[in-house]
This record gives structure tokens, C-alpha cells and sequence, in this order.
DNA sequence: GTCTGTGAAAGTGTTCACAGCG
DNA sequence: CGCTGTGAACACTTTCACAGAC
């Protein structure tokens, strides 16, 4: 039970993964402007890493590259997808329908990577029944009704804290493979279900400590 | 300039600082259920890291344990919040009032950790000298002159992927300290100005590559 | 006995540097 | 040549294990 960073899983460092995903989207910016083949400094330069990290990253998985003219972009595309598992498409359910699930629903971001939002749930009936952003809200306690019956793969936790666990606790019972909590609370789920949590203060922080960082070491320039 | 996981800054690792802010966090639960000390194991065991772990990581900052007792978690949260700069007020300006800058318009988990968004911006006119959640909109143009005006310390931008250049150049320009950066593209900063990016299509990334790494262990258990 | 703080050991991740291919 | 893939060197993080404090 390993470290600090991320989910936990296999023999790949999560720090590999999470720039394979930045890959992924620098390969998308690049196709889009015409570019056909990226090299692995070129690569690199871009997203702030060296060559031999971007080379060293996608030799867990395979050999891409060509040596003398770099990665074919939507080649590599294809492969990073097939990697992340985004190559096909992922059925989410949203729990909480409040300010940050409301605005989940209808972020775009989700659906071009193959994530669909099929189905949102909250304990407010004055939220249930309604459709936004074409995504019918449920109640809660219809919940491992509709996972089943809607083949919900990741539920997304959007509750306050105090619900977090529970909430986590029934996608887990419906059986979802995956939970991304955006509760400021660290939910605990058994092995074999995955789990990431962002919280959005928390990454504030870390800005505000680099800042801080700056300020201290103009201070006193020891 | 280092290597892949956030910001840059100083002799304390990134990943000291993210766990920082998640002991921050239990502490606050802590304190709420009426404990007034915790040992670096029980706090440990909490969020999946050792003890041991725990102690190294606060032992940068200074000495605030107490042998044969623990931390006392009042004086811990307040040794934290120092440390993050948390124990002061930053002003936030937020750029791009759209699902997902509404929604954090009206984010209570800011306010408590001392984040207030005393401006919002917006290229859409339609948008602009609206009131939500008690933050005004201002069009994208006189962002510089607001920021000084309100003294803003921090932006966040939750702009489309195209803009997010532009729109960090702009903050730039106005003055900011610091960027959290909603926007799914790398915006390169100066030095001398802190970024975070926050991917909310990555994070999801993670979950599926780890619900893909079970499953493929589960079908060839070479 | 409980618990912190910390050097030393173990373990991981990153960079270097070069062989080999196109 | 330019560029990949990779063992070896290096750097960094985490864990261990124990001295010292209560």
C-alpha cells in the first residue's frame, strides 16, 4: 500500500501516467495544427520534461517511435489511448447535482476523451427528475438500480464532504470500477476499485506555497 | 528546471507540499470530531501514507511534534496554514465565467481555506456587470486595470483551451503572483510565477488507466 | 511505555550517454 | 546525420530503526 501520488496499481509509476495523459493532449494540439511527426525533445520542450523522459515514459508500453523521424503523432495517439483505456467509451455517473456537479454536467472536456455522463443522482427531489445538459437526474437511492441498469462504469463524487463515504460507498456496492472525488475528504475503497480525488482548494494551496516559496526566499537571501 | 509534477520553487519536493495540504485537510476533520492530538501513525493510516512519512515531511518546516504525545492539531493546522500561506487573505480573479467558472464562482470550499474571487472576467458582454454569487463580472478588458484595483494576488482560468495562452499572458501582465490553470493546455509563465494545472479530463484519465491495468492483470496472470 | 526527529539503508524515478536503426 | 530505445549513473523519496524526550 504503497505511496503519496495517485491511485495505486501495477508496475507503472503514476507519474508516468499522468504525463502519458498530457502527451495524449499536446499530440491532439499538434494534429490539429498540421504537424505529423513529433520527436521526443520536441515533445518534451513543450510540456517541460527532457527527451529521454518522454522516450523513457512510452517504453513501459511498446516501441513507437521511428528511430531517424521521431512518433507519428496520430499514431501515437492511438496508442496512448489504447494505454489509458480511452479507446473506447466510458459510462459515468455523476453523484451530487450541486454547484460543481451542475457544472460537470455539461463540461465538454469529458466527452471528447470518451467519457459520457449517462446518468447524475442527488438526494435534493427538487433536482430529481430533471434533465440538464441532457443528463437525467435520479435519486440517490435509485442509484445502484441505474448503475446496473445504465452499465455505469466511473461514478463521480460531487457531494459535500459529510456524504463523501457514504456516497463512495454506495457506487462501490453498485459496482462501479472507479471513482473520481471531488469532495475535500479522503474516501477509503476496497482494492479493486480505483479511485483519484482532486480538490480544488487543495491545489490553490499549492500555488499559494510556491508563491510563498518566492516571497522567502527574496526575503532573506541566505 | 526540474521535473514532472508541479510547480517549481524551492528545496521542498511538490509531493511534500500536495500531502501538506491533505494533513491540512484531516485536521480539520479532526479538530471537528473533537480530537485535540493525533500521533503521525493514526495520521498516517488515514490518508495511506507511514508514519515515518508523516515526520519527515512536517520535519522540513520545523519541530512541532511533541514527544510521547503527537501534534496537537490546533497548533499543527496553524503551523500548516503558515507554511501554505494559508494563514492570510489572497485575492482570486477569476477568467472565463462559463459551466465551470460559474460553478467555482459559488465553491464554498475556497472561502474557508482563504481564497476570496473578488472579480470575475468575460469576453462575452452579455456576461459582463452580472453578479454571481456576489462576485462582479467584468469584461476581459480591464482586467489589468481590476487586478490592481483589488489588488489580486491570484488568477484562475477556466477558459477554453484556445484562450488559455492569451489569458495567462494577461494575468501575467496585470501582475499575478500565481496561475491555477483549469484549461486543458500547458500555458507556459515566466519564471517568478507560480502554476498549477488542473485537468479535469486527465484526472478521469488516471481512473481508467488504473480500472485497465486490473483488468489486464486479471486476463494474463503471466 | 508512547511518540518524535533523524541519520542510514533501501527503493524509485530521472538523466546521461551511447549503440543501433532509418 | 537525426532520432529512438536502453543500460548504467545519478538524484531523489521513502522506509527503517533507533536515540532522545515526555
Amino acid at each position: 500500500m504503497p505511496n503519496g501520488s495517485r491511485t495505486e496499481g501495477g508496475a507503472v509509476p503514476s507519474a508516468v501516467v499522468n504525463r502519458l495523459s498530457m502527451y495524449l493532449r499536446e499530440l491532439h494540439h499538434l494534429l490539429a495544427d498540421g504537424k505529423q511527426t513529433i520527436s521526443s525533445s520536441q515533445l518534451g520542450r513543450r510540456l517541460g520534461f527532457t527527451d529521454a523522459q518522454v522516450r523513457k515514459d512510452l517504453a513501459h508500453f511498446g516501441h513507437f517511435g521511428h528511430p531517424g523521424i521521431g512518433y507519428r503523432c496520430d499514431e501515437l495517439i492511438d496508442e496512448i489511448r489504447k494505454i489509458l483505456g480511452t479507446d473506447r467509451q466510458w459510462n459515468v455517473g455523476l453523484v451530487g447535482v450541486g454547484n460543481l456537479g451542475h457544472a460537470l454536467l455539461g463540461y465538454k472536456g469529458f466527452a471528447s476523451q470518451g467519457f459520457r455522463i449517462v446518468a447524475a443522482f442527488d438526494a435534493d427531489p427538487a433536482k430529481q427528475g430533471q434533465d440538464i445538459d441532457g443528463v437525467p437526474v435520479y435519486s440517490s437511492a435509485s442509484l445502484a438500480e441505474e448503475v446496473r441498469r445504465l452499465r455505469i462504469d466511473l461514478g463521480i463524487i460531487a457531494v459535500p464532504a459529510t456524504y463523501a463515504q457514504a456516497t463512495a460507498d454506495m457506487l462501490v456496492a453498485a459496482g462501479v470500477s472507479g471513482i473520481l472525488n471531488f469532495a475535500p475528504f479522503t474516501v477509503s475503497v476496497p482494492e479493486g476499485v480505483s479511485k483519484v480525488g482532486v480538490d480544488l482548494a487543495r491545489e490553490l494551496e499549492q500555488v499559494t506555497f510556491s508563491v510563498m516559496s518566492r516571497l522567502r526566499a527574496a526575503a532573506e537571501p541566505s
